[in-house]
DNA sequence: AGCCAGGTTTAAT
DNA sequence: ATTAAACATGGC
């Protein structure tokens, strides 16, 4: 497995990632959304805030290549110096660079009539990830039981918040919250955001013990998926469900397969079964066969059945 | 207006 | 070991 190649020319580089990379339609899911900070996704341009060395940096990637022969430039405000390149190196491959064969995928995706034209159809559509593990839990524990909308306002609501911020082209770009200020911010003010209680006190908790060091999340990266979520569930507010959804769209485990999951099982059903609610066994049983990439393959379905308006062949 | 939406915890049986 | 209630907002 290559890491992406990056070379450094001070403040714009390219990112060779490993191919089949469709970026317009990988990053391009953040467009979707009128507002879904700190992500933004406009004209073929992916925007957001990363922290190198703790310092805010505004980020902008916008694909130079194709889906067979990836490129991405990145474009970096304010300068950065040499160290933080390659910081930003680490962030860009955790975020674009699932590291994982997707030939290999693709081949397993034959074994099956529709999963083949699913991924023939979105050849290189990957899940994008956040930079940490931090806010892809975050992320999580706001989509709990609402719906994406909902969730998706009221996240946005917090990154304004309590988001760092790089001024540019005379807009604001946000940044996720960092750990130690969510640790700090009082569970009313971020009800007033749109929270529930529970959820508000789970993030308010869950920064503490990051902030204090208490917990690494990073550290979950280099265990087998079963540890990494018996070590998540551990955490108050983090489920199965959240467990399972955390690593599939923020650690890049593609086998991780959160069946309790409402769209996942409405998907399922509607490709495999009679288009009733399923459980999450059925689930699992039917997406057994893509195992060891059962994630990806829900996450394919799942983008193919509704997320494609113009779905024909 | 009312119900459901990419669940989890707590408190009951 | 299983079941029920409470929870917050946005879309239809």
């Amino acid at each position: 497995m290559n890491a992406p190649r990056i070379t450094d020319s001070r403040t714009n580089f390219f990112i060779f990632p490993e191919s089949p990379f469709d970026f317009e339609r990988s990053a391009g899911i953040h467009g979707r959304f009128e507002k879904s900070l700190p992500d933004v996704y406009e004209n073929g341009v992916y925007k957001r805030v990363l922290h190198l060395a703790e310092n805010p940096v505004l980020v902008l990637v916008t694909s130079k290549g194709t889906t067979e022969k990836p490129r991405l430039g990145v474009e970096i405000h304010p300068h950065l110096i040499a160290q933080d390149v390659k910081a930003l190196r680490r962030l860009l491959d955790t975020m674009f660079a699932a590291s994982f064969d997707f030939d290999k995928f693709y081949s397993f995706a034959k074994k099956d009539r529709l999963m083949r034209i699913v991924s023939r159809k979105l050849r290189g559509l990957r899940p994008v990830s956040p930079p940490t593990i931090f806010e892809a839990l975050v992320i999580a524990i706001t989509e709990q039981q609402i719906s994406l909308n909902a969730a998706i306002a009221i996240r946005s609501r917090l990154v304004e918040k309590y988001g760092d911020t790089v001024e540019f082209e005379g807009r604001s770009f946000y940044a996720f919250p960092i750990p130690s200020v969510l640790a700090k911010a009082k569970v009313n003010r971020m009800m007033a955001l749109g929270l529930s209680r529970n959820k508000a006190l789970y993030i308010n908790e869950l920064s503490k013990k990051v902030a204090s060091k208490e917990l690494d999340l990073e550290g979950l990266r280099k265990m087998d998926d079963e540890t990494a979520i018996a070590e998540l569930t551990k955490i108050k507010g983090v489920g199965a469900w959240t467990a399972e959804y955390t690593l599939i769209r923020g650690m890049g485990r593609v086998n991780s397969l959160p069946a309790d999951d409402l769209g996942i099982q409405h998907a399922i059903s509607q490709a495999y079964c009679t288009g009733q609610r399923i459980s999450s066994n059925e689930v699992r049983r039917v997406l057994n066969k893509f195992s060891p990439f059962s994630g990806i393959a829900a996450f394919y379905l799942m983008y193919y059945l509704f997320w494609i308006p113009e779905r024909a062949t």
